[in-house]
DNA sequence: CTTATTTCAGTTACACTGAGATAT
DNA sequence: CATATCTCAGTGGAACTGAAATAA
């Protein structure tokens, strides 16, 4: 009776959006346990991978608004997990860098990261997993180079 | 510049939650010239598929809130795109009929649906297309099985 | 004067909560 | 009285718009 309608099923763009509703859910459930949101991890993950970054800098990669960026570096500084400081040789830009709580704090989310991952991909066998992984990295390099729909560039 | 956070790119349900963005946003961009959203779409659907609903059953079968479900159905009833009538032998039901100008645009949206599925799994073979489409529908009846998160079931 | 970056105020869509109205 | 369904009002996070403040 609470079955997915089969016309819906049957689109494979309905069910990227379907999981990954659930899978962006199941993530935010337990970033909300530490009062964070994806968004701070991903930022945290940016500037560990990268170094530190101008603000506008981060806003761009990881595809976030570069007026919600500012509330999201606050709480991250206010937690002490990320240092903010003007750019003295362009005094408009603001240089976040992480901080060694930070860096500590990303690689525990990452392991809950995996725990929800194992939990969610269950019933795939490890080489289907790799499998999915592979796919969705080039649907997702695809999407990101502006193909399909207007992306304004912003 | 702007690449991902490797870190990030890792995390399979980090992707799984970007890319169904992307599908879910270029889906509603095309439902929105049409003055529609996702859950209009998936309304239709399931009426097609299935037949009359009590609202209360279309709420459970698309995961919507049964609250959320009277706006959604009360936009179609408007647009003629369905009919509502009180069950005759349990007047607190409101029973949930797709009209032919329902069927006629469900077809149309299918359609849409298929375009966008093109250009965002552009970069994959056919058989691939089928292998993302296998895996991800095995995810998600996983998912709706309860497992993992908490499922109050409300 | 124009442009870039940060910041803030406000809007919209969305998912959810809680409670009221009606009927069983 | 308890329960089920529908409905509405309100809340909070998310994504976006527009514009002000500061600096180049």
């Amino acid at each position: 009776m609470n079955e997915t309608p089969p016309s819906l099923l049957g689109l494979t763009v309905y069910l990227m959006s379907r999981t990954g509703k659930v899978a962006r859910g199941r993530l935010a459930e337990r970033l909300t346990e530490r009062g964070l949101r994806l968004w701070h991890m991903a930022v945290l993950a940016a500037l560990v991978d990268f170094g530190p970054h101008v603000q506008r800098e981060l806003a761009a990669r990881l595809s976030i608004d570069r007026s919600d960026i500012v509330k999201i570096v606050d709480d991250l500084s206010v937690a002490g997990l990320v240092q903010r400081a003007r750019d003295t040789t362009d005094r408009r830009r603001v240089m976040v860098t992480v901080a060694p709580a930070g860096r500590t704090l990303l690689d525990r989310l990452h392991v809950e990261a995996l725990a929800v991952q194992e939990d969610l991909l269950a019933p795939l066998s490890e080489a289907e997993r790799t499998q999915l992984a592979v796919l969705l990295r080039r649907v997702y390099a695809h999407a990101q180079d502006g193909a399909g729909a207007q992306r304004p560039g912003r």
